[in-house]
DNA sequence: TCAATAGTTCACTATTACTGAACTATTGAA
DNA sequence: TTCAATAGTTCAGTAATAGTGAACTATTGA
């Protein structure tokens, strides 16, 4: 009871609207960004270069994106370790991904 | 007085977060995949493929996407004619529109 | 001059995002 | 064990944003 369980949508079930809605926001693409470049898992906090936002903004940041399908969160010890789901983005939508972070440090 | 001017950003003031936040709304998707189709400009009730959506609403998602800098609006006559800036985005996010618009359908 | 058409603007409501506070869960130490 | 510390979620309230009908502007054409 009580007990965190986290919401994965099924890679059919991921769609562009919701992969770009995600994606739209400034920390969030900071986040997907910063999860690839690490390529290993990643806590919320560590994940997340924003030392000022308040946690349970970040804590609804990292649900869209899980939501999204975007990134796949498991539970270790007290943190949650994050990756974000390459394979099934890039099977359902070739080289978005690849090209949206391409571009995220000049827009 | 009242007369209507359309605000056009500059191509160096389009933004990743503002491009993929005017696309993440699915109307707005189809309005720029139908805007590019075409090829030449149309009318916003011609580009929207839905007729059941308030005027406003459309009017507002016009809007959007033209601050944006998504697509272009012109004066001709009683209506406005629309095109997509294809040059200025692709100018600023290489392949991101078509990226983008090539997955439109199965999302 | 009047009606029709195309779209915008306004004011209102409905939905969504941000936040502090309270809560759950886990670890590690006394 | 118990207690404090850490990591993150959930909740409730407010702030910001989106959708809508109604009123408005502008243009055309009869």
């Amino acid at each position: 009871m009580g007990m965190v369980q986290f919401v994965h949508p099924p890679r059919e079930d991921i769609t562009l609207a919701g992969v770009l809605a995600a994606l739209a926001d400034p920390m969030r693409l900071r986040i997907v960004k910063s999860l690839l470049e690490r390529k290993d898992c990643m806590s919320c906090t560590e994940a997340a270069p924003c030392p000022g936002m308040a946690k349970s903004t970040l804590s609804n940041h990292f649900r869209v994106l899980r939501e999204a399908g975007l990134i796949q969160t498991s539970k270790k010890g007290v943190e949650h370790r994050n990756v974000v789901r390459e394979a099934d983005i890039n099977a359902r939508f070739p080289k978005l991904l690849k090209t949206i972070l391409g571009m995220a440090d000049e827009g």
